[in-house]
DNA sequence: ACTGTCATTCCGCATCGTGGAACGAGCTGT
DNA sequence: ACAGCTCGTTCCACGATGCGGAATGACAGT
């Protein structure tokens, strides 16, 4: 048959990652049948892969009998998420050094940006992004360079998503006037946030290549460290930071958003 | 054939899922013969799989061609995250408006407990958690009644890999000395956090039940509003928040560490 | 350069998963 | 309260799918 040889995938796996993602798209719970019309499969292999997952934790089935991501999951994707911090280590530990300010990995999730790693500086007065923290979209580097890289149509729907609260005088609360800014930060292939998240602090991020990989790194300080014209010194610097991560990824798998 | 019908489990995806979480146990790259050796499978089944998940991008391979978690199991399980917390939320609500004071769920998460929903008091005076953080299992509430939940043997090991540090003059450091105390949390239902973990804060915390289920919610505040007379009043209303949470959520499959 | 280890590919076999259809529980509308 | 319907669950025989032992190829250490 086909499966055994140098095809691409094991049906069965393929499909049930298919459904979890499914479910996650959905947002909460799902009926059978809806998995079933949006996946094309038949309700009895749902059903079977469905329970499967539901006997090992990966999926909850509710007393509605419908069937939600389980806590499980949680636990894979913590580890997952300190594994990449601790590969990124390195390299942001590398730009702190040259930079001489915290230094930032960040992931699309969903209408926000989650911090994956960090490095801080070692200055007293740094930046306090816990990690696994999640923050909106347009005011901040990270998430204006990975709004950046994606579709217009797609990035005004996760500005739209997530909302635009003016979280200093400085902060950009128009969609329309953040997604013109997008094509010329796509184009310098870095983004700046000056003062928009957080009065007197500034940000310089790029995105890590590779694919629509949804990962970008930044470096940010208080502005009176991080001059306008650190800016040309750090870009540099980021992105070959981003390329050396990026390689070391590998090729890329991941999604933008749901 | 034994697969299609009312038996537990699809192989391929059960095997999987094991092949997921031995490399979450190893804590970073990992090999297929290591792999191999630790699930009794063989290697070729598992390259089979592994590659399988490589191309979906739950797992990705190093340039030393070992293996670590993917990137896109942090989506997963931050959504899984998002959506207990969406469970949670109208519980944590009662709580809050009943007690007055920051409501939690939190889940065992390897050696350290990780916050998953929390409702914040409206009092302006309030504790800061950020959903998402991992804090120490000795010196909070939560991780205490988790603690007390486990083998002693379990607990001993959860304690000692994660360390003991001294938070406040209160924390108890000691291994011993906590684990003797976990017997009477176990006994009576519930755990106090004493400002063992900051200065001047209380919390209270149940476990919630349903299995090895290694979730637990709890209410915390300055001790000055949050008295010791509170406590009685505090925990049958928890209880019955977890007893209500458990219901909702059905029969577990949680597992309570790596 | 040689050797041992380890990831990767190949291939025949039968195990395992598949999906149509029957069953039964739960919900809606009347 | 009853009937009808929808939707999750179970059953079954077919054959496609995944399995694993062994061959191949890539690497690192010596």
């Amino acid at each position: 048959m086909a499966a055994g040889g140098s095809a691409e995938g094991v049906q069965s796996l393929d499909r049930a990652f298919l459904l979890l993602e499914l479910m996650a798209d959905a947002g909460g719970e799902v009926a059978i049948s809806r998995l079933a019309a949006d996946s094309g499969l038949a309700v009895s292999t749902i059903h079977r892969l469905v329970r499967t997952l539901v006997g090992r934790g990966y999926v909850r089935q509710l007393p509605s009998r419908r069937y939600v991501l389980g806590p499980r999951l949680i636990h894979l994707g913590e580890f997952a998420s300190r594994m990449l911090a601790t590969w990124a280590q390195p390299h942001l530990t590398r730009l702190v050094d040259a930079i001489g300010e915290t230094a930032n990995l960040a992931m699309l999730d969903g209408d926000r940006v989650v911090y994956v790693a960090q490095v801080p500086s070692r200055h007293s007065m740094r930046m306090f992004t816990e990690v696994g923290r999640r923050v909106h979209l347009h005011c901040t580097g990270v998430g204006k360079v990975l709004l950046a890289q994606l579709p217009p149509g797609t990035a005004r729907e996760l500005l739209v998503q997530g909302g635009m609260p003016a979280r200093t005088e400085l902060t950009v609360t128009d969609p329309d006037e953040l997604l013109r800014q997008l094509p010329a930060i796509a184009d310098q292939g870095y983004a700046v946030d000056d003062g928009e998240q957080e009065t007197g602090v500034r940000c310089v991020a790029v995105p890590v290549p590779g694919g629509a990989a949804a990962g970008a790194i930044s470096v940010s300080g208080p502005a009176g460290r991080l001059g306008l014209d650190a800016v040309p010194r750090a870009v540099p610097l980021l992105q070959s930071a981003a390329a050396a991560l990026a390689t070391e990824l590998g090729r890329d798998g991941g999604r933008p958003a749901g």
